[in-house]
RNA sequence: UGAGGUGUAGCGCAGUUUGGUAGCGCGCUUGGUUAGGGACCAAGAGGUCGCGUGUUCAAGUCACGUCACCUCAACCA
């Protein structure tokens, strides 16, 4: 029990200090390590199976939505990215630069891809000829790499894994349809998949992505109420299609540039879910992404017939597409207990002579940390329900504390109130910049993103008509 | 880039004030006993005290320099 204490003492008070406590999460949990080189993650087996499961997950959504993977470079020469003038400006200072190779210097620079907008451009130029080649819809998994001064594991660091998907249509209706469409997307994807719930809609100008016309996003909030951007989605207008020449003959046998528009989730999802779910005791993961959703904990395993009953309970379990796992490591009990649950797994099943007498198991629920017990017979069918169950009500907790959370502000006085209690601050905008930066400068918030109705009277900061009803936070 | 802090075993730390044989807890290895919430006993392995220069009979400890990391600020789809 002292010993136990010891141990939890070492995951830092998920209240007190929150930024330390997810640091110590992510890296007890085993789910990454640091890299040798500044602001680099090494991401472990149980980190990357998180990963992995996202990526199945999203992937068949894009392939239901008729999206097609293809990958592309990683270089990108130096002139590409500055044929986008604004794109250029925004990126320029953190891109990294390979000078070099084979030993002699470069003609050209190449980038490391920050994103790859300016290369896909360069390719769609050449693939798309004639409306027929519309619209052009692809995806890439990849790394990316964006030199950030600070950085932290998952949600900022230097290199990052991600999907981009890049579209071009004819019109500028279809591809502004497809930028919301793909935030719907993403949003499901966060309530079914991640059991999270998000704010989305439109960036400000002054947030948006470098060379869009318009942004939108989707804003996760964390145990300290500061907002996590979790996914983007950019309608670029011909912007991009004006710099790399994307032109096709339309029916009507003129020559036209094409609309493109792009989005993207990270590694930074992980993050989010961490810092989502997460609990004093870590992590708290949701069933569609547990690398393990049910682990079996023999108990007094080296008796009789009870690790068969273990193997065979696995079995049952995996056969009815379960991710299940047997611990017959020589740890004790009560340490695989706490292993377990600070590495998320969502249903734990102890199984020792006692149940099996009983015909019964035990299960502990991750979620709401209670223990039952379950008939072993149908065992696979009741722990899929179980795992149902737990999804849907991780996202109702979240949910729940979210909506709680959401204040409204008429003054700057009550949105800096809204904000240090650890909110989301609603409240009214003129639309101007000045406006914008005083909240930034006053409340250390910013526009996270525009409400798609606006509801408020007056602007928060100079009290002129509002134009948008913005959520303003504190941002990660 | 500004301010502050920390570098001692895999992890967490004590030791630095007042220079004198390198320590503790956890983890790890081996053997045994255990097992329903981080078990116990015994025996082990593991360190150029971030790096460099200097002072001294003697430096983890003092001085100067340097590097790395952390926090806050700034920066940041």
């Amino acid at each position: 029990m002292a010993k136990n204490e010891q141990f939890v003492s070492q995951i830092a008070d998920i209240e007190a200090d929150f930024p330390q406590w997810y640091t110590d999460v992510v890296i007890k949990t085993k789910l990454v390590d640091y890299g040798p080189v500044k602001g680099t993650m090494v991401i472990r087996p149980y980190g990357y199976a998180i990963w992995e499961n996202i990526q199945r997950e999203m992937d068949a959504l894009f392939k239901a939505a008729g999206v097609e993977n293809a990958y592309f470079p990683l270089l990108i020469p130096m002139s590409f990215m500055t044929k986008e003038a604004e794109h250029v400006e925004g990126f320029a200072p953190e891109v990294a630069v390979v000078t070099h190779a084979g030993g002699a210097k470069l003609e050209e620079p190449l980038v490391v891809r920050p994103t790859s907008e300016t290369i896909i451009g360069h390719m769609m130029g050449k693939w798309v000829e004639s409306w027929r080649d519309l619209p052009l819809r692809l995806n890439q998994w990849c790394n990316v790499m964006r030199w950030e001064k600070t950085t932290r594991p998952f949600l900022r660091t230097s290199e990052f894994l991600w999907q981009e998907g890049h579209s071009v249509y004819a019109s500028a209706e279809e591809a502004e349809r497809e930028t919301e469409n793909m935030l719907r997307l993403y949003e499901n994807f966060a309530k079914d998949v991640l059991c999270m719930p998000v704010l989305t809609g439109k960036k400000t100008e002054k947030e948006k992505f470098a060379g869009a016309v318009a942004t939108y996003g989707m804003e996760a909030m964390m145990h300290d109420g500061k907002s996590l951007q979790s996914g983007t989605t950019h309608y670029m207008g011909q912007n991009f299609a004006k710099a790399f020449n994307v032109q096709f003959t339309d029916r009507d046998g003129a020559l036209k540039y094409g609309y493109t528009m792009s989005y993207g989730v990270s590694t930074r999802l992980i993050g989010a879910v961490i810092m989502t779910h997460g609990d004093q005791r870590g992590l708290v993961l949701p069933p569609p992404v547990a690398p393990v959703q049910a682990v079996i904990v023999p108990i007094a395993q080296k008796k009789e017939g009870v690790l068969a009953a273990c193997r065979e309970l696995e079995a049952s379990l995996k056969e009815a597409g379960v991710r299940a796992a047997v611990d017959d490591s020589d740890n004790s009990p009560g340490w695989k207990f706490n292993e377990w649950e600070m590495k998320g797994v969502p249903v734990r099943i102890e199984l020792g002579p006692r149940d099996i007498e009983n015909g019964v198991m035990t299960v502990f629920r991750r979620d709401v940390c209670e223990k039952g017990e379950l008939p072993l017979e149908d065992a696979p069918e009741a722990v899929k329900g179980l795992l149902a169950e737990i999804g849907a009500n991780m996202y109702e907790k979240a949910a729940k504390r979210m909506q709680e959370r959401v204040v409204t502000a008429e003054t700057l006085e009550e949105l800096l109130g809204g904000v240090n209690g650890g909110n989301f601050v609603k409240a009214g905008w003129c639309g101007c910049r000045e406006c914008e930066d005083k909240v930034k400068t006053f409340a250390q918030a910013t526009a996270r993103v525009m409400a798609d109705e606006n509801t408020a009277q007056n602007c928060v900061v100079c009290g002129k008509p509002s134009v948008h009803t913005v959520f303003f936070a504190r941002a990660y």
